[in-house]
DNA sequence: AAGTTTGTAAAAAAAATATTTAATATATTA
DNA sequence: TAATATATTAAATATTTTTTTTACAAACTT
């Protein structure tokens, strides 16, 4: 009667984590990965590590897409690649501190946003100075283009606020207000 | 020749625009939205407002797809529909403080997974306890359970963080930690 | 160095998503 | 209330993205 009651454990256990599992791949999304990927994330995060052998059978997949998924959760940095000798299998182990996952994929979105936005302004500033600059324009179009001007000066502010974000949550320095945990007296 | 310094005026200023316009609709897919509903509201970003037959026209694409787009923008609070007598068209107003647009939808997009997730950790967590209350299942089992327990409880640590991040974007309480424009003494 | 295993690139297929056309519903005005 | 204008839904089409198949390159082993 031993096996029985360990093979229901075992059950249970498979259950625990499928729901979990199931749950981390559906919000993968927003951290920008495709269902395959966030299926396998999910999975090799009860994994201590897994090569890509063993990701396509457990995930039932080919190969190059389990090479092509660990590659985007790698650029993300919530897989990293294992150094091990004796195989020549690569090995790979799921990063299991969110909060690294996190600094590392929205930190990466904000920064191309702000710095992206910030160069087309520079680039426009530019253009409307050249009207600021010319006299003989009616006082409509350099109207017009001062509210331009001004619109995109304000934007400015966010974006120049998003690098602040993204530096606070790369020195960690945000952790000071919003600590990880408030219970906790180490962090 | 006033009319010609007009002529060159107005070219600088639609490319300005451009720049902009073309940057906001790449940067948009950061922000969970169609490349076309991205080219909408970076057009919207610089109108006062629109009606569906003006973004048709603007963008050069059909009105139910400009109305499937208004509504993604609508959901993310970019978007906000002004209520005009009168007219018998609906026009809609782009939201230009990109601080409320960052709230709506990222605070919308953490919620659920910190929500889903909280979720789906309880349901592992009632599933775990009958393994932990069973004496009979096997001290390897068990410790196994623990591992996944243990593991669980300590992504409770980042959920419950992303919750009270969330909370503190919605109170503007961040902007204490990380104001809006240091240099400003107003915000 | 030859043979084998493993990983990745390129091309093709499949699936998912977005867009349009056509049809319908809703709302406004007369 | 009927006529008309506008918006939305549904079905079909097109496009994009994801995944797989096939082919090749790199690395390890003997």
């Amino acid at each position: 009667m031993a096996a029985s009651n360990d093979d229901m454990a075992r059950e249970k256990l498979e259950e625990a984590k499928g729901y979990v599992i199931e749950t981390i791949a559906e919000t993968m999304d927003v951290y920008g990965v495709t269902p395959a990927a966030g299926k396998l994330y999910a999975t090799m995060y009860f994994k201590d590590q897994m090569n890509l052998d063993e990701m396509r059978e457990e995930l039932g997949m080919s190969k190059p897409s389990m090479s092509t998924s660990v590659r985007k959760l790698q650029e993300n940095e919530m897989v990293k690649k294992k150094f091990q000798r004796g195989s020549r299998k690569h090995t790979y182990a799921a990063e299991k501190d969110f909060f690294h996952s996190f600094m590392s994929y929205f930190c990466q979105m904000w920064d191309r946003e702000a710095k992206m936005n910030m160069e087309a302004i520079k680039q426009a500033e530019f253009e409307l100075d050249q009207i600021f600059e010319d006299e003989n324009v009616s006082s409509e179009l350099v109207d017009e283009a001062r509210k331009i001007y001004e619109l995109l000066d304000q934007s400015k502010v966010y974006y120049r606020w998003l690098e602040r974000l993204v530096a606070s949550i790369r020195s960690e320095e945000i952790y000071e207000f919003l600590p990880k945990d408030p219970e906790d007296k180490n962090t």
